[in-house]
DNA sequence: AGATTTTTGAGGTACGCACCTCAAAAATTA
DNA sequence: TAATTTTTGAGGTGCGTACCTCAAAAATCT
């Protein structure tokens, strides 16, 4: 009854503890049928490796890598706060994760961080991190060195990285016009969109899925064309005020991106707070507050604590070459209103 | 740099392994200078156990028990499999769960079984029940035992369980009453609320939490007196019925409980399908189908996923008497509409 | 001081597995 | 058949911890 051992599989198989080994950790030197009549035996007793004793025996220590920018932005603060915490917690898992930042706007810097990374000593890397070509040859350059590489928070669909850990970028922005059109209500207006940059596919992604439900469902609605921040406050408050002397029959924004905080203060000193939908991207310290001050109707999110868990999940995976659990691996797109938000 | 091992302990404190052993296992016959010596050098090395060895070498197992009706709802049935699975996958972590199944208008026979539980054999019970003054003594008998007991998906508020996994009805039923309220739109209107039946304390609190925030924010909606289906489809179809024959102005359903089956058969035959907006709880077959179609609007609901290994980690927190981790072990008040909704 | 009790140390075994060595057995080749 | 190669078995060690025994040391009492 009680779980099969190694040993089981032996005397099951009618061999040696040796060859169970052999077969167990594919060493060479065992004839086909051998390694045929042991994995039968392995089947018919349904046996399944210890794993934490597996690893005490070989001394395993997962040494993965997390390189995040250094952006600033609160969503980043908080995932590396959240693959802090579940590296720790992981500890008990033999998982050591040490978090690199790179300086947001340079690609070859990163590059370089990562083509530095000893080999030997790096079992998984995930990355944050916009697809640029340099990146693009990082990543293959680390895969053709056996390092698995997974994407966390945005995807980089046009390498070959192992896995992707996150949303899809495309159905939260659909989710995201579902509500705003709900939202808003019936009848004529415009949707303003607000973005750090177009160039990032995030909010390209975003602003598609949007549109496209907006223009399916929403047909009296606009949206008007997204308007960039550049990350920064002046140019937000800037382009946001111009806009709004323009835009008549504004009811909606979308915020694709960060700029909540600078999108609030430019809107209370037009004295224009609540006359609008809004709906955003990402729980933050500001963007909770301004959940539970009803400043802002609704924000799509990803939870970053399981984000950050199933990261190391799938790199320990991938380390050991094992299957994942995709069900258990998939996030979901969370929509937050003030009823549904999550504590502390 | 290493983990600091029980062996580095003794090193630095300077006293044997067996003393290390015995205060870290809390055995007697270690003088109390000697005691705060080698705790001081367990938190000067930050020192953490290993639990995988200590449960290895301590041959542990984890032998949990999970109770549930079987009402044969298929939020039940998806319960006791994300159980399952939950438990399949915590093999490696010496994890044994056994589901009982008990009849579902019979709380005597669920106490009959509680009470039948092994002492010796049992490290936890996680329950799925309605709170009665039988369930209450039973829980009570447990803890007297020694068994930690946790509630599911339902609280047990008046019993001394000893945690609680699932989220907050009222919380759930306040996020259904925003949705409505906003997709519904302004104007006046009436909303029809439908539950199996409002003696189960869930039914209760989420149409508290529902008629809070439509009367606070919505006030020009009027929610009309719950119809009770008592789990039959043909009562079901007979209220609503009778009910949207004399309701002029419905412009919502709130369905509390199970029911969306028969609803939805119940408008179609009327011809009204799609004439509503429909929100419900929880994820089935059933709803995923209606949200994809349209039928439904949204679903409140919880990560089944979630709750199951979730419920198992407190439980084997319990039986360690371990610390759990409240941040990770919250669970969120999913809102899942066509645009969100996780796939398979 | 001696007798008694309490505390400590040294050592062992076990858990399930990985990984190693060396010799014996079996299969293959010449 | 003999020589060679391949396959297998027996055995050991160690991972970090739990738990056990027995004797030695230290502290406490009379």
């Amino acid at each position: 009854m009680a779980r099969p051992t190694v040993n089981d599989i032996a005397r099951e198989a009618g061999v040696s503890l040796a060859t169970v080994d052999r077969v167990l950790n594919a060493r060479p030197g065992v004839r086909e049928s051998t390694v045929t009549a042991v994995q039968e035996a392995i089947t018919r007793l349904g046996y399944v490796r210890d794993i934490a004793a597996a690893n005490l025996a070989r001394q395993r220590q997962y040494r993965l890598v997390a390189a995040l920018p250094d952006s600033g932005s609160q969503y980043v603060e908080t995932l590396a706060c959240a693959l802090h915490d579940a590296a720790q917690t992981a500890a008990v898992a033999r998982t050591e994760l040490q978090i690199l930042r790179y300086p947001a706007e340079d690609p070859h810097s990163l590059a370089a961080l990562l083509h530095a990374l000893p080999p030997a000593e790096t079992e998984g890397v995930a990355l944050m991190a916009p697809e640029t070509p340099v990146l693009r040859d990082a990543v293959k350059a680390l895969r053709e060195k056996g390092i698995p590489v997974i994407a966390i928070g945005s995807d980089l669909p046009n390498t070959d990285r192992d896995h992707f850990v996150g949303i899809d970028s495309r159905a939260a922005g659909r989710t995201a016009g579902v509500l705003m059109g709900r939202f808003v209500g019936r009848g004529p207006g415009q949707i303003l969109a607000l973005a750090e940059s177009m160039q990032l596919r995030d909010a390209i992604e975003r602003r598609h899925g949007f549109d496209a439900v907006i223009q399916a469902e929403f047909p009296w609605l606009e949206v008007l064309p997204t308007l960039e921040t550049h990350g920064s406050d002046a140019t937000l408050r800037a382009v946001v005020t111009e806009r709004l002397r323009h835009a008549t029959g504004l009811r909606g924004i979308y915020v694709l991106g960060s700029g909540h905080r600078a999108l609030a203060a430019t809107l209370a000193d037009l004295g224009l707070t609540g006359r609008f939908t809004i709906i955003g991207h990402e729980l933050t310290p500001h963007t909770r507050r301004a959940l539970q001050g009803g400043q802002i109707d609704a924000v799509i999110t990803q939870n970053l604590g399981h984000l950050a868990r199933s990261a190391l999940r799938v790199l320990r995976a991938k380390a050991d070459r094992a299957p994942i659990d995709a069900a258990q691996e998939q996030l979901r797109i969370e929509i937050l209103i003030r009823e549904n938000l999550p504590d502390q």
